[in-house]
This record gives C-alpha cells, structure tokens and sequence, in this order.
DNA sequence: GAGTGGTCTAGACCACCTG
DNA sequence: AGGTGGTCTAGACCACTCT
C-alpha cells in the first residue's frame, strides 16, 4: 500500500509507485520527525503499531527505520523501543566535533559567546547557505576553551529567519554543542556536516583570543551544517593554532 | 545452520550461536575475499547458489553482502551479478583521496616516486604500525602533481614484510592509488584510513619539491590505513601548502 | 509476563542485464 | 528467455527491558 496516494493494496500495486515504499515509508517516518509529532528523546510507536497504522510489513519497516538510525535520527533500544535522538546525548555531542589535542587526545571543550549580530550576509555567507541579495544572517563569535585555555576562535553565520527564536546571551559559556540550541529552541536539527580544511594567517582577533602573533599560520576549517530537510543552516569558520583535526574514512 | 560448527540444522540451533548467522556468513564471505577465492573485480555466485551452498535463507545472504557493500568491499549490479570492487575501479580511485584544491575543486593527481628504500622503523613508525623494535619498513617518498604542477610531498612507510612484493620503479609516474598496487601486487586491499590534520613547516626537500621558502607554513595530514583484518599497513605523511582537506561527516 | 526490537525463514514478484 | 539483484510479505522464535 502506497504511503501517498490511496488506491493500492497489496505489494504488486505498490511496484506502480515511482519509489520503493520502504523509501516512502522512510521519508514519512522523517516527515513526522521534522514536523515534531514525535519530539527529540520521544518514543515512536512499536514495529507492530507501525505495521498495522502504515500498512506495510515489518520488513519494510525495518529497512525505513535503519536508514535512519544510519543517519544518526533514531536510536533503537533493545526491549524499549526506537526513540528520536536527542543532540543532547553524549553520542550526539562528539557526533561532529573533529578536533583533537596536537598528540591526538579528544578534546571536551566549552564555548564562549563572544558577540552576537543580526546583519547583511556577506557575499560568501550568501553562497555558503543559498541566501538571495538581501539575506539575513545571525552572526556569532566565540571562543571554545578547555580549563580556560582558548583552543579555537569561530565565526557562525546562521539565517536570520531560521534562527529568530535562538536568543543565546553574550558572554555566557556554553558547555553543550550549539546543534542543541538549534534543535531545541529553532527546531532545526542537524543531519550531515561538509568541512573543509586549510591554512590562514591570523588576524588582529584570532590573535587577541588564541593568544598568537597577528599573521601566525593557523588551522581553518570551513563547515556548512544540513538540516534534515537539506536546507544549509549554518556556515562556520574555525580557527586553531594547536589543534588537529581527525577523522576516518570508511 | 552455523556456519562454523558442523551440527545445527536450523534456525533454532543457530541462535545457539554466540554470533548472529549474518555475522557469520559476512565473516566467511569476507575471508573468502581476503583468500582470493574471488579475485577483485571478480564475480561471485548468485544470491541463490550462496544460499544452498551456506545453508542460509537468502536475507541473510542479503544482509551480510550488505555489510560489506557498505564498507565498499563488494558492489551489487542489479541484473549481473555481485563483484569484488577493484580498487582499480574509478568509484575506488577517489574513496580515500580528500584533498581538492584552494578553491574546492576536486583534484586528479599523478604520482612521481622519489625515493624508496628499506630501513629500521623510526620509532613513530613503529608506534603507528605496530612493528617490534626490530621492524623494518619499506620508506617511500613522491610528489603527487596535477598538470606538472607539484601539490603533494609524501612519505610512505610499509611494514617491509608485507611488501616485499610490492616493485615499484623510482622515478616512475603513477597514476593509479598506491592502494591499488597494494592490492595487486601484495594481496593487501585498504578498508579504511584514520587522518590527523595539522600544520607545520617546510623542511628544506618539501620546500624543495612543493617550490615554497623553507618554514613555510604547509597542511600536514598523517594517515595509517587498515587492511581488510584489520592491521595497520601504511603509515603517510602528506605536505601541502594550497590544497584543501575535504570530507564530510554523517 | 507482556511488550519491545533482533534474527531468520521461505517464498513471491519486479526491474534489470545479457545472450 | 533466463538469470541476476531489488523489493515486499507474513509469519516464527529469540533476547532484552520493564513492571
């Protein structure tokens, strides 16, 4: 039975439908995310209930729930059930944090809000996130330390409109990741990150905050964030003088 | 029925089993490619003839293919047949490759080997690959360019035992992945790399090669890549002073 | 004990490729 | 036309968690 229109029984009918329907299913159950019926931490109904309100069998639901728990949506617990999960939990903290001391120890850092402005996004910004000529950005600066000691200098651009409802507060540390503010407040979940790595020089700013000479090379790294849906939500610019960043493939 | 033991006959019995029955059969399905049964760029038999010969239903068959389809050992072509991915293959060629140029660029590079030699294992060698205080390594070093233009200076190190075989001539351009060599030459096919990306500065052959003043500031990326069981097998040390490190998480 | 996800089976039909 | 992988079904039983 076909999760769109609402002919079809059985599964020769469903063959029609352009898409295989653990993919319609899998989009749905993602619909149902992104819209809130079921909010972050919250439990989904069973494979059974699903099976039976969808109409669809349990394979089929299995194969749309893995999907998403591959992507980092959902959490099945054994003898629970599959929940949403929330960026609050610890496996969601480091999910896209890559940087590492310089002898490859993980880093748990907190981050200070330096400035916080609602203004025109610059010519990069607007191409980073698919902004028009009058986009709008919200744009943070802070610090991200471990006891006390500033490791990386970052510039956020996020979309105004999207972030309306964020409302951090200037100088406050921040010991969660950001993606939690975005969640929790904006309703903007982060799905898939794509980052960039290369050389800078150090400008007046980072150097005041890293505690480096103006010009000395660091470490930049460029993220644009997706949300569920494939909107660019977040432009991030990273700066660091002693940190690496990790990673592995595959 | 296990596919270890001799006795179990059904499903029942297999449960008996520590190991889920997927478990197993990507186990052997992975040992047979490690063995060679089926040569990269090889065919296995059908779903079908797999499940009568292992005695499995044919979704478990799919789900252990599965697993090793994800980790880009095997590639499924609807209508012919499942293979052995080369690593050979374009799909291969550019699975491990990050760096793009300054301004994202893909790259496609050639490689020119510099030097290579046999010697004791530097202790961050052998700390990076496992070797006992008598490991020797087989060192290379090469430029990677793109229209004769050097991007790349690269030290290699492999633990000499394992490649042996390996024969490559200096001076030699190649445009193929090292990885592919490994493979054919030595048996030895990559499934997965770990990168640190940091700075440092030009010593005097990379400034040498890339054509920058020593000390310049140059992107440094040290890699040790795992074979299909898991041991480390080479040990990388890449330098360059325009290109980007690209990747993107989730 | 009741309910959940995890594994496994034994089929069916479809979509695709090759001869 | 025949064989391959891709999708889907309708069950069964196991392992785990909570009450």
């Amino acid at each position: 039975m076909t999760l769109e229109s609402t002919t079809p029984t059985n599964a020769r009918a469903a063959a029609i439908e352009a898409r295989p329907l653990y993919q319609q299913t899998r989009d749905l159950l993602l619909k149902r995310i992104i819209d809130g019926v079921w909010k972050p931490g919250g439990y989904l109904p069973s494979e059974q209930q699903l099976c039976g309100e969808l109409g669809v069998s349990i394979g089929t639901i299995r194969k749309a729930t893995e999907d998403l728990v591959i992507h980092g949506l959902l959490e099945r617990q054994h003898g629970r059930g599959t929940r949403v999960v929330p960026h609050s939990s610890a496996k969601s903290r480091f999910r896209f944090l890559r940087f590492v001391h310089g002898d490859g120890r993980p880093l748990d850092p907190v981050a200070h809000l330096l400035t916080q402005t609602v203004r025109a996004a610059s010519a990069e910004e607007r191409r980073q996130l698919d902004l028009d000529a009058n986009g709008k950005v919200l744009a943070l600066t802070r610090i991200r330390s471990e006891k006390d000691q500033p490791l990386v200098y970052e510039r956020l651009a996020l979309p105004a409109q999207t972030f309306a409802a964020l409302g951090l507060e200037t100088g406050e540390d921040i010991v969660e990741e950001v993606y939690v503010f975005y969640q929790e407040r904006c309703g903007v979940t982060i799905m898939r990150t794509v980052d960039e790595v290369g050389l800078a020089m150090a400008d007046a700013l980072m150097a005041q905050h890293l505690g480096i000479a103006i010009g000395a090379p660091v470490l930049e790294v460029r993220r644009v964030a997706y949300a569920l849906d494939g909107r660019r939500v977040e432009y991030r610019e990273s700066f660091t003088a002693h940190l690496k960043y990790k990673t592995a493939l595959e």
